[in-house]
DNA sequence: TATTACAACTTGTGCGCACAAGTGTCAATA
DNA sequence: TATTGACACTTGTGCGCACAAGTTGTAATA
């Protein structure tokens, strides 16, 4: 549950461009139209309007004012951490998630040779998603015990960030994500219905806390056919 | 030249983190002592760090503070909007950019299939990247003009943004990129020296200014086994 | 007519304040 | 001893204000 005034102006305004309220070429509103609106200082709206421009949702033109973007955001995997269970609701997929494995294991396996060393237990999962029927993305998870307590089969199958926010009350901050072309073995191959050249996209993915804890490593291998990773940037000059 | 207070408050934290005078796993002063150290108010402070949280160089905790994060942001090619050369001297690397050919178009090429439709001239340029005397990246670039009005063959050969940025006053503002793995055509292959395989990671990404107008497309071909992408993000619910 | 000047809007930057809420320490208390 | 509570720190949220700076239309002016 967020509900700080700037989150919830945050949200309105991103559901009424989704819904066309307000469409893309168009100007919202004046910021300080905004804040008579809302009933908010020109400050919080400014926030607001803020992590839009962030989101890629709007830009803001000094002396004009924040015109709405068209930018169609969502396609597979999209940028930033957003679960598969949420792009699936997005784009209206026809994907499904087969587990493969799950176990609890007592070390993280060394090939993943992470120097944070965390001599824990962690929760290796294994899951496949298909679309449209076809292997497209087998994932490998590792999350680390604790935060994690325990993995029901059941949030393995459905979204396992849901079940980490909502049910454990777990907060996910931020993640690194590295994409490269590897040669995969002949598992990996046979899962993914790869013909003779090997080759799959990897990304490698870590995710932490707000306490810049290290909680859940995962290795996705892609189906080079099939991948597309797509990404909202603004300069920065640092 | 961008001289805003805030501005050079996040400039100036950067750098020392940069330089380890607050390395990783520290924390940053106070809000309220740097506030004092800079002669800013604490709002000014707070947008600073703001701005250094997005880009992934510190954790701001409640109650504790500001960790400093370490986060090795370079690679190839970095996450967000960067060039080449920024690339380049941000790593260190043996790397060389020859410019293959450069000629004004009367109007894009129709296969680039751009819903914007810009009935504009075009600068073609395509550049052959080289890392270590190995061909790595294929770059075609496509620049509208206007507003660009001319690109010498020595802006070109270096940085084009720089070019753009510093000598015709052209304020980039953000980007939207989509990468895939692709068949690509014997001239590409050959370029690359690719396998019999002939795939290749296209990056393909179009720029826009600050009043949202398309101004650059880019295809670029990658060499897949030479090929890491790598992205810093934060969790949004939105 | 063409230019200039102004006014009325917009966003950008910066100041200061107050209080909420999370963290850690330390002393008083049961 | 173990718990509680007060306190002093931290960041988070929100308010209000002032002025700088960019944009646009209009009216006065040359």
């Amino acid at each position: 549950m967020e509900n700080s005034k700037q989150e919830i102006i945050t949200r309105d305004i991103a559901l009424k461009i989704k819904h066309k309220v307000y469409s893309p070429g168009e100007y919202l509103p004046s910021e300080n139209q905004l804040s008579e609106l809302y009933g908010a200082a020109r400050n919080t709206v400014r926030k607001a309007l803020g992590d839009l421009m962030d989101l890629g949702l709007i830009q803001k033109i000094k002396g004009k004012g924040s015109l709405v973007l068209d930018i169609q955001r969502y396609s597979f995997p999209v940028s930033g951490i957003t679960s598969f269970k949420e792009l699936n609701q997005a784009l209206g997929m026809d994907a499904e998630t087969k587990v493969l494995h799950l176990e609890e294991l007592d070390k993280l396996p060394a090939n993943l040779s992470i120097e944070e060393i965390p001599a824990k237990k962690v929760f290796y999962l294994e899951r496949l998603r298909l679309i449209d029927g076809e292997p497209a993305v087998l994932d490998r998870d590792y999350l680390l015990n604790p935060p994690v307590k325990s993995l029901p089969l059941a949030a393995a199958e459905n979204s396992i960030y849901a079940y980490l926010e909502d049910e454990l009350g777990i907060k996910i901050s931020y993640a690194t994500k590295e994409i490269t072309v590897r040669k995969v073995d002949d598992y990996i191959a046979q899962t993914l219905h790869l013909d003779h050249d090997k080759r799959a996209v990897l990304v490698f993915s870590k995710t932490y806390l707000e306490d810049t804890s290290l909680f859940q490593i995962t290795a996705s291998y892609h189906n080079p056919d099939e991948f597309s990773f797509n990404d909202f940037a603004r300069r920065r000059k640092i």
